[in-house]
DNA sequence: ACACTATATCCGAATATACGGATATCCATA
DNA sequence: TATGGATATCCGTATATTCGGATATAGTGT
């Protein structure tokens, strides 16, 4: 993630800021929490993840079955403070996502 | 301008970013010196002004033969504070277009 | 009224983006 | 190695976005 541009298209989809804010507050999130929480579809979720990893936005780690998605280690200082200020913007519906997120059952981290 | 994503989706287009970014370090600019300064056609930069205008970004003001916008007086605290990191991360680019800028004969401000 | 400059809008074409559905891949476990 | 759950990718379609070129509108000065 080099370009404010590039960071700014890839939250300009409504799917992708909320994953990327949710991670971002949640810290880590599998690619099942997400669909459930967002309530999408898994190849629509997964497709978006991508796209946000291969921009460097997100980085992704496979742990049996699961892929985990976190916030990229290598995303600049700028973007973090984007991410702070939208969050806190945003924080009622991201409370709403919170919530179907914890009502989930069997979350991978359980196990 | 109300949610972030609506606000991203206005920086995500680069004509859209350069013009709110150079408006937002010199103030106040007219349509034909946003044309010299990014170095577009007239009917590409003129939509786009307009597009931030409808979405609450920029306000415009005739003023005789020229409209003048700026950064809109009610555009939110968050959305700011974006623009400032913005345009410290963009620093760079938004030189050279301030130098174009400078450089343009007969701005409408001298006369 | 006319010419000129600045700005805005309309239109069709080209391009980009996002989607659903099907399917492939990967891993754990029997 | 067979099964099932989780994830990723492919493909064709639908939709959205952007553009250039033409044209309309608004204001200024003659």
């Amino acid at each position: 993630m080099k370009e404010p541009l590039q960071f700014f298209k890839c939250l300009s989809d409504i799917t992708r800021l909320n994953a990327t804010l949710l991670i971002f507050v949640e810290g880590e999130l599998c690619v099942c929490e997400l669909v459930e929480a967002l309530n999408d579809s898994q190849p629509k979720i997964s497709r978006h993840l991508s796209q946000l990893r291969a921009c460097g936005i997100l980085d992704d780690v496979r742990r049996g079955q699961w892929v985990f998605y976190s916030i990229s280690k290598n995303l600049p200082e700028w973007a973090t403070e984007i991410l702070e200020t939208t969050s806190r913007t945003n924080k009622e519906s991201l409370q709403v996502l919170q919530t179907s997120l914890k009502a989930m059952e069997n979350r991978p981290q359980c196990c």
